[in-house]
DNA sequence: GCAAAGATTTGCT
DNA sequence: GCAAATCTTTGCC
């Protein structure tokens, strides 16, 4: 296989995010993520996103209105929205639509085309910054189950993507669609379209119908780097 | 001020 | 199949 990460396809126009969310969920699989440049740089191909549209979506963090926490995603297209969830993992989204309308495309899975060695270390580090509480052991384990892992696997996750990325809060409001950018979108190959399937959001039980039903998951079918869902609700209501 | 839950992942029963 | 890990944000007193 070529070294992908020189022979870039162009950074990705921020109109054709600006656009509504469910086309630029389309447009955004295929597309590549991008962390430094040359040796040691890291690419992969975006192949699940699910969108969160407008305040009206109550599945949104935007549905409590504008927070601190939630800024980026009333800000302008094109620009990174990241969020802390269950106390450790963190999420990246690109916001889109125009200002002020709060919506965004979070990045569940990543297949890996250049820079896999990188990614793993990465994915490495940050379990040992979280095993060392739980002593060396624990730290061993998650190195060898990480160095086990086929390249395929090393981003098949929203918190995983982040951790092989190395995207933090330190990432929020950066925008992708700078060229100069160290972490950045950049366009799909255009000889190598990927099919795009569709299904309900992972994770939001917590909300009323219509928004749980919604078919905004957008991913490409059969490909080994999508994520593993949870098949069904995991709380069930009391009687 | 404090309790509760969350756009997840991993490991154990 | 289920629960723990872990901490920010939200919602209510």
């Amino acid at each position: 296989m070529s070294d992908l990460r020189i022979a870039g396809t162009g950074p990705f126009p921020r109109r054709l995010l600006a656009t509504d969310t469910e086309a630029a969920a389309r447009r955004m699989i295929g597309a590549r993520l991008a962390r430094g440049r040359g040796a040691a740089g890291r690419v992969g191909r975006i192949v699940e996103v699910e969108a969160y549209i407008g305040e009206e979506d109550l599945a949104s963090h935007a549905r409590f209105g504008l927070t601190k926490r939630n800024a980026a995603m009333f800000g302008p297209p094109g620009v990174a929205y990241v969020y802390l969830v269950y106390g450790m993992y963190q999420c990246l989204n690109i916001v889109t639509e125009a200002e002020s309308r709060a919506a965004a495309l979070l990045v569940r899975a990543v297949e890996p085309i250049g820079g896999g060695d990188e990614m793993r270390e990465a994915r490495i580090t940050w379990a040992r910054d979280r095993a060392c509480r739980h002593g060396k052991a624990a730290e061993e384990r998650a190195r060898s189950r990480i160095e086990a892992l086929p390249e395929g696997r090393l981003a098949s996750g929203p918190g995983l993507v982040c951790a092989a990325f190395s995207i933090d809060r330190a990432a929020d409001g950066i925008d992708l669609c700078d060229p100069e950018s160290d972490l950045r979108l950049e366009l799909a190959d255009e000889d190598d379209p990927l099919p795009v399937e569709t299904g309900p959001r992972a994770g939001i039980d917590y909300a009323p119908d219509p928004w749980r039903s919604r078919p905004w998951r957008f991913f490409v079918p059969g490909n080994a780097s999508v994520s593993s869902v949870p098949l069904r609700s995991r709380r069930q209501v009391a009687p």
